[in-house]
DNA sequence: ATGGTGGCACCGCCA
């Protein structure tokens, strides 16, 4: 039987290479209590999965890989049954989805694709994927189902979520196509559960590498993303994005966003 | 900035 009141806390983190990481990745895990964290960016083929390491630290591994980019893992301390991992809109072998049932709740953990260039067949591809999601979720279940939808999404959605929007306006990852894809997503019966906490702006979960000291600088973007349906997102209780994971010696260019429910 | 960094693969591709 379940105990009257259990607390659960979830984590989506684009770890860019999961085993140059994995030490960090545990100590945060366990430092903020993390019950079940989806990883993106893992760049790890399964063979080469760090499992001992982590099931060592009791926690239970639901993970696709592929040689060299992509790859997706789901680290949770309850078990699930691994329900898919294959996006009906995506490439056949690419490791960017999995869907995961919970004894409370369906986790569908995704990596969307970048898209590259506006205009170009990595662009359509991704909004095609996005659009993709919303027939996944629409063949599959109800709004009314308990689902979280987490991952890296690749599309910061509105103007607060994004540094400098006059001058991105139109930029990969902040398209007014993948902004309306990802709204058709959500139309169909999400909500954004960070935002349902953080109304403010300047709250983001990646920095480009490439920009020198971009968290100083604030040179953000919030194209990770926490989502539940209506019930789920009732259930929440706080979210944050954990930036210390971006002070580190070695950080990844995403930080974690994290969120926590309460099963009553 | 035709740039910059970082990771994995291999000596380029992807973000």
């Amino acid at each position: 039987m379940l105990k009257p009141m259990t607390k659960i806390k979830i984590a989506s983190f684009n770890i860019n290479s999961l085993r140059v990481r994995q030490h960090d990745l545990l100590a945060w895990l366990q430092r903020d209590k993390i019950d079940i964290v989806a990883l993106q960016e893992t760049k790890v083929q399964d063979k080469d999965f760090p499992v001992d390491f982590f099931q060592a630290a009791g926690y239970h591994l639901y993970y696709q890989g592929e040689k060299g980019k992509n790859g997706i893992a789901v680290l949770s301390k309850s078990p699930a049954v691994l329900l898919d991992h294959k996006n009906p809109a995506g490439v056949p072998g690419e490791a960017r989805f999995q869907a995961l049932q919970y004894e409370r709740f369906t986790l569908v953990n995704t990596y969307v694709p970048q898209g590259r260039e506006v205009g170009s067949d990595y662009f359509t591809y991704k909004i095609n994927w996005l659009l993709g999601m919303r027939d996944y979720f629409a063949a599959h279940y109800k709004p009314s189902d308990a689902i979280i939808w987490l991952g890296d999404f690749n599309v910061a959605p509105t103007p607060i979520d994004i540094y400098a929007p006059d001058k991105l306006l139109g930029s990969v990852g902040f398209h007014p196509d993948e902004q309306a894809a990802l709204e058709a997503v959500r139309a169909w019966g999400f909500e954004d559960i960070f935002r349902r906490h953080v109304p403010t702006g300047e709250q983001y979960t990646f920095f480009d590498y490439r920009v020198p000291n971009a968290v100083k600088r604030k040179m953000g973007w919030r194209i990770d993303h926490l989502w539940g349906t209506k019930c789920m997102a009732a259930l929440s209780t706080e979210s944050y994005i954990a930036l210390d994971q971006r002070t580190l010696e070695r950080p990844s260019d995403h930080a974690p966003l994290v969120a926590s429910f309460v099963f009553h």
